[in-house]
DNA sequence: ATCATACGAAACCAAATGGTTTCATGTCAA
DNA sequence: TTGACATGAAACCATTTGGTTTCGTATGAT
């Protein structure tokens, strides 16, 4: 009866400086563990580990290919932190706010 | 030399759910920790731990008052956060992006 | 077949995290 | 001035986190 709950959630999955370069790293295409690790100062097994928080959040997905495992980066996740954030938008940047609702209800704004 | 350094950063801050709830009834007013604890299942000393955190990231300040600590929001080190979403939104909603660089830099977007 | 490559799993470790309880202190009220 | 209230500090604890090293196992190249 359903799927694995995801241990991780995307606000823990950022929290962590290593794992918003890799995400950072990803957004220039899928890669390999190995080209991963080696902008990295700590093991390729600590990276690896860091790929799985991020893959337990849902922002990035593996698929082994031959020996590797390349990675990818996938920001739906991230929506939910916008969200967030939106919340928290009005009680400093009214102008940022309003444009997004003009987009996303399609109304004018003034 | 230099004040102390922030133990925490606004990622870290938000990783905690309490810790967003708090965010979210500092957003209805200045409050003393003991409006905000009584929200709150855990201990009063625990929920003083996490405004701790909160305003480490600068995002609450605290006063007293009498007997009480009164805890305001600070919505600026959200920005930081904003900031590094918005490179992403990119991946997933490009109309956004768009907007927010014709009102950040004044520029038409075509 | 052999060997190097690419990786995951497991065991381990120190430090950080999120919580508790107890105690001391300052403040307001009676 | 006595006592209740509001809080912070400290000591403590279990679990999680972020890292390591070692080992096993596919896969690809020679």
């Amino acid at each position: 009866m359903g799927q694995a709950l995801p241990q991780h959630d995307v606000y823990q999955a950022i929290a962590d400086p290593s794992r918003r370069r890799l995400l950072r790293l990803l957004t220039q295409g899928e890669q390999p563990l190995s080209a991963l690790s080696g902008q990295f100062d700590m093991s390729r097994t600590a990276v690896s580990k860091h790929l799985r928080v991020l893959r337990e959040a849902g922002l990035v997905t593996e698929r082994r290919a031959g020996r590797e495992t390349r990675y990818a980066f996938r920001p739906e996740p991230l929506t939910e932190l916008r969200d967030w954030l939106a919340y928290f938008e009005q009680f400093w940047d009214n102008k940022l706010a309003m444009l997004k609702h003009m987009v996303e209800d399609g109304n004018a704004a003034d």
